[in-house]
DNA sequence: AAACCGGGCAACCGCTGGCTA
DNA sequence: CTAGCCAGCGGTTGCCCGGTT
């Protein structure tokens, strides 16, 4: 039963990778290509697991990821891609080329993030880079706290699923789940099979029916794993015997994700219209 | 000049569903 | 059909570096 494990771990590196080891592994993916990730420190000679060595390919070593600090255009992206997916770095990702999920989430977490506790309704006003970072200068910090406490009481909780993968395999499988229908993401970087699954999303419509049910009883797990992939904020001018409606929107959801293909294309003002 | 501090980010961790022996 | 590994995900950690005192 099963397989052999991949690596035992005991005697393998860890921590920064040196050049050499970047070489070995760029040679040997150049060499055998992408995937079989347990075989790959063995065929490449390195003393990491397959684990770590696509870890550093994906993030870092890849030919196509794109360096250099997020432009303004790429950041507004992130934000309406995140009020609308919420945590799903790999989602987001793969909305903006060259950009991995592990940099949008680092993005978000060092800046983003801090912007939006700090004034909400900058939410869809990004700003630059170097203007983040000066607002969270040392004489912010008390300010900070005093915020956190008092939103703490205030804001909206919002149910964060664990990391999962879901295929259209399983979509189909558990078409009776709310929350697989709409948080769903594909299993490798490839723009191609995340149409698919959306495209498997759209088979299983009518959703935005249950997303009312979801939010009119928001204590089930089930529930607010499906709320909390949406924007909760549009579902409040939503009422019950609008399902038809929520249909709509659902089909503009996509069309947005779509636009985000081709950035700066009628997205702006799309996005604007429907995040309003 | 040195110590301290905080931000940024690469890497790791733990979990999950999918896949396969 | 089942057990257990694989691949991929989001969350977290810890090191490095630049700015401040």
């Amino acid at each position: 039963m099963g397989r052999t494990p991949c690596c035992s771990k005991v005697g393998l590196l860890r921590g920064p990778w040196s050049v050499k080891e970047d070489k070995l592994l760029i040679n040997c993916i150049q060499t055998h290509g992408e995937g079989h990730w347990r075989d790959l420190p063995k065929k490449a000679g390195l003393l990491r697991c397959g684990k770590s060595c696509r870890l550093r390919w994906m993030n870092y070593l890849r030919p196509d990821i794109k360096r250099g600090n997020i432009t303004s255009d790429e950041e507004d992206l992130i934000l309406r891609l995140h009020s609308l997916l919420g945590n799903r770095w790999s989602l987001i990702a793969k909305r903006l080329p060259g950009r991995t999920d592990n940099e949008i989430k680092n993005y978000w977490n060092s800046h983003l993030s801090k912007r939006i506790e700090k004034n909400p309704a900058t939410k869809d006003q990004p700003k630059k880079r170097n203007q983040s970072k000066q607002m969270n200068n040392n004489n912010n910090k008390r300010q900070d706290i005093e915020n956190d406490e008092e939103e703490e009481t205030t804001k909206t909780k919002i149910y964060q699923p664990k990391a999962c993968r879901v295929s259209a395999n399983s979509i189909k499988r558990n078409s009776s789940s709310l929350g697989s229908r709409v948080s769903g993401s594909s299993s490798h970087g490839e723009l191609g099979k995340t149409d698919s699954l959306i495209n498997n999303i759209t088979c299983t419509a009518p959703c935005w029916s249950d997303l009312v049910q979801a939010k009119e009883a928001p204590v089930s797990e089930e529930s607010c794993s499906l709320v909390n992939a949406c924007d909760i904020s549009f579902l409040d001018f939503v009422q019950e015997e609008d399902c038809n409606m929520l249909d709509t929107i659902f089909e503009e959801y996509q069309q947005l994700l779509n636009f985000t293909e081709y950035p700066g294309q009628q997205l702006d003002s799309f996005a604007d219209s429907f995040l309003a």
